[in-house]
DNA sequence: CTGAAATAAGACAAATTTGTCCTAATATAA
DNA sequence: TTATATTAGGACAAATTTGTCTTATTTCAG
């Protein structure tokens, strides 16, 4: 469904909200791959993608860091349009150029209302949503 | 959403049922890739995995080629299941080893009606129903 | 000013997916 | 039986995704 990279961007954006809800700080690179085990550089290069498209802000240099942009509440579908792009969500399931309602292929409208209620879901859930979940029921990062 | 493979192999079964109404012939890769606008050789490597995954009914030789099985409507997540494997409609979306109730990611639950409608739309849609469309609405194979 | 600690960026490497090519095996028509 | 048309299968090649390494740049403490 997403792809690896989409996976760690995810968790990314959700360890840090998590981790500032409880102080101001920003978050490095060191801390936040061994939260979400994931390989460091790889995950830098995830943060730079993430950075360039406004989902967070860096800073560089002693204390450096990232940290979530001001009044910005973030959902799972801006997170995964920034790293895979508008295909999941808006492509044809069937890798035709354009998906539509005038010139559907054959299962698009089988799957129309899946993919809309995927595509809500997605909108809806946002960053403030599964940080207040991770405190309430203690969710985990990594297995 | 799905890969490439597997958005061949919908394609190539929805061609094949679609070409059963109109005639009992088996249909042979040449047929099917210039249809559905494949590679050629790639396209009959996933013609084996059907096969193998009793989708499909494979005759060598001379008027040789492939028909669906007898008595046997074939849904798109069995096609999916066959190609991709259980890991878009069982696994976790974050990617950890199992998706389960007793043990959720931080996403597991936002997207669970979500993920179930998918299911089930992809359950209940098979080559019947798809190959009923193309005749009616005259649906294409590529674009 | 200098050193240390952090991100940025580019080149490279490994793994996976996608796609190609060649040969073997098989079935049928003639 | 033989030629031909088909699937089966293995080795290979290209493209993409995933992951690593090294160096530059930036920032701040001291
Ligand atoms: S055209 Fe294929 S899903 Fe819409
Ligand atoms: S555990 Fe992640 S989706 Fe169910």
């Amino acid at each position: 469904m997403f792809s690896k990279r989409c996976e760690y961007a995810i968790k990314i954006m959700t360890f840090i909200a998590h981790q500032q809800k409880k102080s101001d700080k920003k978050v490095d690179v060191d801390a936040i791959s061994k939260a979400i085990d994931s390989p460091k550089a790889f995950t830098a290069k995830i943060l730079q993608d993430l950075v360039k498209s406004d989902l967070l802000v860096s800073s560089r240099g002693r204390f450096g860091g990232f940290s979530l942009p001001d009044q910005f509440n973030i959902s799972l579908s801006q997170i995964i349009e920034a790293i895979d792009g508008k295909k999941l969500l808006e492509g044809c399931v069937l890798g035709f150029g354009t998906c539509s309602e005038k010139n559907p292929c054959i299962v698009h409208h089988h799957l129309k209302s899946a993919r809309q209620h995927l595509k809500i879901k997605l909108q809806e859930t946002n960053l403030e949503i599964i940080a207040k979940r991770v405190n309430e029921k203690n969710a985990y990062f990594k297995e």
